[in-house]
Order: C-alpha cells, then structure tokens, then sequence
DNA sequence: TTCATTTCTTAATCTAGGTTAATGCACATC
DNA sequence: GATGTGCATTAACCTAGATTAAGAAATGAA
C-alpha cells in the first residue's frame, strides 16, 4: 500500500498488465475503460473522491482494462488481495451493485433512460466529464447522445 | 445456512425480497434475472453445479432479482454475509469477472460475438436450456438469435 | 395416439442508434 | 490578432436488431 499523485491523463494501468493493483481515490477522478480492435473506448468506471477501481482479474492474470486519471488526482494503492476485508469496503460493494444494475439498464433501457439515470445518480459527475465520455459510459456515440439530449429538451 | 431440494421453475427469491440469500448449487441449474415493465425476461446469470448465484443488494435492501429453477436443483442456501470468507470463494470471483466481461461485450460486441462466445464459454450451458434463455441472457430477442444462427451456418 | 402448448424459425417491416461528414465553438499556443 | 486542436452538435444515410405475425417443430399431457 502506498499513496501516490497522478497527473490528468497519466495512465495506472493497461489492458494486459499482470499483477494489477486496488486503486483508491482520495481526491480527483480516475476511471477504467477498455479499447476495441477499432480503438473504440468504452468506460466501465468513474472513480471520483473516497471510490475504489480495479479490474477483477486476479494477480497473475492479465487485465481487461485501463486504468487512468481524468482529474489530477491522489490515490492510495493497494495489492490484490492481501486482506480479503477490502472486499468488505463499502464503495466495492457499491461497485458491485452498480454493475449488476448497468448489465440490465444496458439491455433493457434505451440509451436516453440510461442517460437520465446517470444524471440523477452522479450529478457531479457530469459536471466533470465531457459529454464523449459519458456517451461512452452509455455505451453509445457522442453524437447518438447529443441526439438523446435534443430530443429530450423538445419534449418539454 | 441449509440445504434444501427445489423443482424445475421454483422461484427461491422475488424481485424486491428483501433479506435474501446466496444460493450454491450442488446439482441442477438456477438461474437470476429481472423483468421490466413490459414483461420482458433479461437473465443476468446461469448457475450450474458448483456455482453460486445471488443479487448483490444488502440484506436490509429490496433485490432486483429473480432466481428460479431451470433444472431441479440441490441448493445450500446461505445468509448474507456473515462472514466476508463467501466472497473469497473462487466462484464468487468468477461470476464478478463473468460481469465485468459482459458488460464489456454487450456494449462493444455484435450479437452474433456475444453468442459465440458463450457458445464456447459455456458448452454444456447452451444444451440444457432453451434457446430463448439463450437470448435473453445475450440482451436479444429469440428471432434475433435465429436470425444469426442461421446466418452463421451459410457463411461455412 | 391425439391434442395442446411451448419453442423455434422465417419473413416483412420498423426503429434506435451507428457512421460519416460538415459546422460551430472553446480553448490553447504562437 | 491568427491558427490549430479537440469537443459538441446537426443532418443524411445505413444497419443491427426489435416487432409482429405466421408456420413448423418439439414437448408434454390425457
């Protein structure tokens, strides 16, 4: 365990890299995302202040995502997994949780009710982020949100 | 913590129960999954022999779950979580990094992929339950899967 | 066996979101 | 100031998969 500070954009980790590490956000934002054959981005994660980030892979096994920081950020690394009572952390339960959730918003949700939830659910987030990343969170391109986001304004 | 018998399409815990459980297979075939508004089926999880299944929600939370019998079943049910050495079980592990990979495919993956890769993920999965359960859990409707099984087939 | 029910497939049509491309905007940096 | 670079938006067109409907095949019950 050690605590480190990263500049915006540095990047933690690779899609790939053996013996990944726990990522805890003390200040700043990071997030985790994975690159296509195409070079597509899709984020699985953002991590903003007191969350926790990680790929699941265990030491020995190469990862699926990078890991790097949107904000300037401070971060304390953690080895996988030592103490089990990491697990225990409350934020990687809430990591848990919003997994299970987005698997099923991502296939029973059109992408403009996913993107409603996002707003309602990290509102400060949004603020943060530009708008290509959250399309990409949603699993859809910056100009089907931007699209989304139009429509949604004419209804009202 | 205790072992009971269920029969092909028992339920052993509803959308919104609260206090549930982890389910561990021992024989037969479980299966988690939601259902919208519109009464459509989306399976998040298979759970044959010596897997385990469970919503993540907090015992004091309402799940979002379903979890049934495919097959008759032999289950040893467990509270959640008395102790945090549940999550250590490799199959608990497993079914993270399952979602973790499905999250990435459902955003970044054609049908046809998703389906062969679980085709070759999941072999003996794929003779035990229907087609439709199939498609569910690929996030696509049932003549979709036709659809590019059949199209599968012409291009050999 | 027969009949009923569910599952699977095929086909026609429709639509959400992808792709491509052009435009405008907000910045940096020089 | 001019010039570049990345981001957001809009629009035209395209495609994967949804929807609807019908028939075929499998399954199960009487």
């Amino acid at each position: 365990m050690k605590r480190v500070t990263v500049k915006k954009e540095q990047i933690l980790q690779r899609k790939g890299d053996l013996n990944t590490k726990i990522y805890e956000v003390k200040s700043g934002l990071l997030r985790s995302y994975t690159i296509d054959d195409k070079g597509r981005q899709y984020i699985l994660m953002f991590a903003p202040e007191n969350w926790m980030i990680a790929d699941v892979a265990l030491p020995d096994q190469p990862c699926q995502l990078f890991i790097d920081a949107i904000e300037d950020a401070e971060v304390i690394i953690y080895e996988k997994y030592p103490s089990i009572s990491m697990f225990e952390k409350q934020k990687m339960r809430l990591c848990l949780e919003e997994m299970q959730t987005r698997l099923i918003m991502l296939m029973s949700e059109p992408a403009i009710a996913r993107y409603e939830h996002f707003v309602q659910t990290y509102p400060e987030i949004v603020k943060r982020v530009p708008q290509k990343m959250i399309a990409s969170y949603l699993g859809i391109t910056p100009e089907a949100l931007s699209k989304v986001k139009s429509e949604r304004k004419k209804e009202r």
